[in-house]
RNA sequence: GGAGGCGUAGUUCAGUUGGUUAGAACGCCUGCCUGUCACGCAGGAGGUCGAGGGUUCGAGUCCCUUCGUCUCCGCCA
């Protein structure tokens, strides 16, 4: 139907006869003459209508925005007051001889690439948003990226292998999405967290390099960057160690650059305890292009009569610590206070700080509402701890230790963009040395920090009583701030899993009926194996610098679940759940 | 489960202290127009002010409930 995508057609192919296609972007009538900009996913191209073909001319007074035509014509350059710079196109145009409605549209609801439409709208009209040339952009990238993780992965020996949809409920972790079994009355498949068991069984199976483009569900509350069912780049490998991983994932991501952005310089890939991560920047992703740090005062403030500090100096579970704004002095008291709002929701009462104007002189140079609980030798030791310079500012911040992490991580991150303190460049972190438990605040139950089933460094750990201090061989990895992955080497001992297990709180018929099939498997020559999971709508949207990761999927879900396209989820009706044995209670 | 923002024409939005007939831009329709490119000009149609309730002589505006959507907290091994 056509010989040419619209902005495809150049000089190059001047005063020759062409067919193409697309879609009306707008049409301007001059009464004589009749100027369409035809639509594909390549451009835009201008096609005139001239009244002495009196038929195509009849035709094209009744074209209107989104009708798909095909246009034959000559291709011509434009003259010279004629030229339009904007577009790619711009030096030519298409004089039609022959032009076809393919089919009509109703008036569309937004134009098409009006950029400020409303989500709402975008996502009920999804097939006409679809059509902006920036969701053409972002889904054409991702399968590009997909296209080169798959021959990466190809040309290193690995296997893509399918693993079910229909699967089993796995206890911990996120909330299952249930499929109720029509064959087997008042039981239920789950939907895949994630292939995790099923790549391990692989390997046990001889897979020794597995990899796949898996579809993940999680029936959690969603984000920016998190959707009910998502795409992960799962790859799993036996008898590697962490480093085989992290140097093959550093090779993949070195490729993505070079290829899908064109960055040639040799990325770097920082290394960071998860320890050290947590006492400099409060969380498990830090974001190194920010110069900002905590710094750890709890020594400096022992002898402290101030409350707001002295009930954290001697409280194990507490931190204290200062963060230095460089150049904070010219923060207004309205942004001070509303950084201080905004950490409130993540419990911290307040936020103190410093005014460091003069650090020479202590009396008049250093500006605080604290000031006079603090002395001046305390003050000198902060100054120095900090090594504040004049015009900087510091914040304090004294809480338990989850308190201050979440807040003062928020607070990092929020001045250092506000600021504009980041390097503009791409900065990828690996977290290492993951403690392999975390204590549940609510149950004050033990859980795992990444899974049941990542190692420990130390097998002999495991009869330790410091259960917090084990350290597990997890490793994520981190972009710009943003965890886009994580994995680890695993358990391939039954005896150490069903140790995990215990650790855990499950009791024998749980890990039984929970976990049989893999202790089973782990029984018959499980090598040492290990892996990793990346998350590929998020890697999509931090690569293209997109605001969510709904703008990388074609139909994405709302906040609340639902899809505004189709209207799912939907009734259905009483015969369907009668076939499944399932009643609905009538919530009010 | 919680906090906050938004919801007014097809779309994006304005709407003052509660006050007469709810506006703008774009889009749409009709007419004019042979070089525009967000064409232009003239005219026109188009509103359950998300829904329900309340206060009031009077509600787009105030109050309550509720729905939708977005951001965040909790949650997300």
């Amino acid at each position: 139907m056509k010989d040419y995508f619209c902005a495809e057609i150049s000089e190059s192919q001047l005063n020759k006869t062409i067919t193409t296609c697309g879609w009306v972007a707008t049409r301007r009538d001059h009464g004589g003459v009749i100027f369409i900009d035809l639509r594909d996913h390549t451009g835009i191209l201008q096609i005139v209508c001239n009244p002495d073909n009196k038929k195509i001319f009849s035709i094209a007074e009744r074209i209107r925005s989104e009708y798909v035509i095909q246009i034959t014509g000559k291709v011509t350059s434009r003259k010279k007051g004629a030229v339009n710079k904007d577009l790619s196109t711009g030096t030519i145009e298409v004089v039609v001889d022959k032009l076809e409605i393919l089919n009509h549209s109703k008036n569309p609801p937004f134009k098409v690439n009006d950029d400020e439409t409303n989500e709402d709208q975008r996502l009920q009209y999804r097939y006409m948003d679809l059509r902006n040339f920036n969701m053409q952009k972002n889904l054409r990238f991702r399968s590009n990226l997909i296209k080169l993780i798959r021959n990466f992965f190809y040309d290193r020996g690995f296997i893509d292998i399918e693993t079910p949809i229909l699967t089993k409920t796995t206890p911990e972790g996120a909330r299952d999405y249930l499929v109720p079994s029509r064959i087997h009355t008042e039981k239920f498949f789950a939907l895949p967290q994630s292939p995790q068991l099923f790549k391990q069984i692989l390997m046990i199976g001889g897979f020794d390099k597995y990899f796949q483009i898996a579809k993940c569900f999680r029936d959690e509350d969603l984000r920016a960057d998190r959707q009910p069912e998502f795409t992960q780049l799962d790859v799993e490998m036996s008898f590697i160690e962490q480093q085989n991983i992290m140097r093959l994932c550093e090779e993949l991501f070195s490729i993505i650059f070079k290829d899908l952005l064109n960055i040639k310089t040799k990325l770097e890939f920082d290394i960071l305890e998860y320890n050290d991560a947590m006492n400099e920047y409060g969380c498990d992703k830090p974001d190194l292009r920010n110069p900002l740090k905590l710094i750890d005062i709890k020594k400096i403030l022992k002898n402290i009569e101030f409350k707001v500090f002295s009930d954290h100096v001697n409280n194990k579970n507490s931190r204290i610590t200062a963060l230095k704004i460089p150049g904070g002095c010219t923060l207004t008291r309205k942004s001070i206070d509303d950084y201080t709002d905004s950490i409130k929701k993540f419990g911290a009462k307040g936020l103190a700080y410093i005014k460091c104007e003069n650090i020479n002189d202590i009396e008049k140079g250093i500006i605080s509402p604290i000031k006079k609980y603090i002395s001046k030798d305390i003050l000198q030791d902060i100054i120095k701890i900090t090594d504040a310079q004049s015009s900087d500012l510091i914040f304090f911040s004294a809480d338990k230790a989850c308190i201050v992490n979440e807040s003062m991580s928020y607070l990092i991150q929020r001045i250092g963009s506000d600021l504009r303190l980041l390097k503009d460049e791409w900065s990828f972190t690996w977290i290492v040395n993951y403690p392999l438990f975390k204590l549940d605040a609510q149950t004050k139950k033990y859980t795992s920090m990444h899974h049941p089933f990542t190692s420990p460094q130390n097998i002999e750990d495991l009869d330790s009583e410091q259960i917090s201090e084990i350290k597990s061989k997890a490793y994520d990895l981190v972009l710009n701030g943003n965890e886009i992955g994580g994995g680890s080497i695993r358990i391939h001992n039954k005896d150490v899993q069903n140790k995990i297990f215990k650790l855990l709180g499950l009791n024998d018929k749980e890990i039984q009926n929970k976990f049989d099939f893999l202790l089973n498997a782990l029984d018959y020559g499980c090598p040492p194996h290990g892996g990793i999971a990346f998350g590929i709508d998020r890697i999509v949207m931090l690569l293209l610098g997109l605001p969510s990761i709904r703008d990388t999927m074609a139909f994405p879900k709302t906040q609340s679940s639902s899809c505004l396209l189709t209207q799912a989820p939907s009734h259905v009706d009483k015969e369907q759940l009668t076939e499944l044995s399932i009643k609905t209670l009538n919530k009010k």
